[in-house]
DNA sequence: GCTTACATGTAATTGGTTACATGATTTC
DNA sequence: GAAATCATGTAACCAATTACATGTAAGC
């Protein structure tokens, strides 16, 4: 049992879904938490309907072959709830942008400027996107801790959150290049 | 050229360093953006040796073998430099604690709560880490944009305001499950 | 004398991406 | 009639982890 597998489940737990429909989300890059390709989540699929912890029901699909509507076991969801909340493994980051914006002073600053900026718009966009997706959750008041809708809240929740620190962050840096750049030597402002 | 070549280059850029100083950063857990072991760094020198990007000057070790400190070629400088001001591919986050945390809701609240905690206590660990590790910048008016310090002071930031993001998470999370937990039904406040 | 740190490497396995393949139905 | 969407699968390749292997020097 891989990552993989318990995402796969963690997404069958909230409603029943056919391989097509659990890599739809899984390729988006809001809300995320866990991407794969279809070519990982089939098979993968298929093995866990193997081990007992998913099963299928054949749908006549549109597509050229069957559709497989996934639904968890007992079994499935005894797995899932048992690893929820074992402690997870600590997080090994890697951040393509910080490798790079720790080598920007290869560049001009005029370059690097351009650079953080693009970053920045790239995540006004998220959080443009993010903000919008708040209306996938109910009521506030329907909510409560034994309820699946409350979690997922508490996730977008956390992506919220950094999405609006990196556009902060954006903004300290660009200013701190722009009181460079204009020759005037001032000292790093700390937060 | 993938992107561990180039947090390799990276990494020599700002001193050169031996195979094993190198991998001894990339599995720390702070202060990070890339991280990788010693199996995938050591071949991976070798190749960037061969192909010009670097260079191995042998040095007589403590090991059993002799020890090799790599620098960067000019070859290597340049091809560092025109990497990192291209942009970055979009970052697919995976956070096992994210997937997690979706899953609570099978759990008791009581559960929940412990979990979080746990989380909680780790991030605040890493801050008092990141904290200490402030020190290993120059002085602030030493630094400007054109200086290898600046911009890992600014990674460094990145990393700080995460964290800190990610405590201010973990309160709210925890206020709410406790609200929710004395049996007061309360609706979930925004943020 | 035992353990830890130094120091580099290979092998086997698992995880993940990209590309190939197929074909029906719906929308323009 | 062309293009996009639905729908599932395999194959080849690249990336990353875990385990195996070796041996010296320093500190306890």
């Amino acid at each position: 049992m891989n990552t993989l597998s318990y995402a796969l489940l963690g997404a069958l737990a909230s409603r029943p879904q056919t391989g097509w429909e659990v890599s739809q989300h899984m390729k988006a890059p809001i809300a995320y938490m866990w991407a794969a390709q279809h070519s990982q989540i089939y098979p993968e699929l298929n093995r866990l309907a193997e081990a007992g912890l998913i099963e299928a029901t054949v749908i006549r699909g549109r597509g050229p072959r069957d559709t497989k509507r996934y639904a968890l076991t007992s079994v499935g969801l005894l797995a899932l709830s048992v690893w929820a909340d074992s402690p997870p493994a600590v997080e090994v980051p890697k951040s393509e942008m910080l490798l790079k914006v720790r080598s920007l002073w290869l560049t001009s600053p005029e370059r690097a400027t351009a650079f953080i900026a693009a970053q920045r718009e790239q995540f006004s966009v998220r959080l443009a996107t993010l903000i919008e997706e708040r209306q996938q959750f109910a009521r506030d008041d329907l909510m409560s801790s034994d309820h699946p809708e409350f979690f997922a809240f508490a996730t977008w929740q956390y992506g919220l959150d950094r999405t609006r620190a990196a556009i902060t962050w954006c903004d300290w840096l660009l200013s701190q290049l722009n009181d460079h750049q204009l020759d005037r030597p001032t000292s790093i402002t700390r937060r």
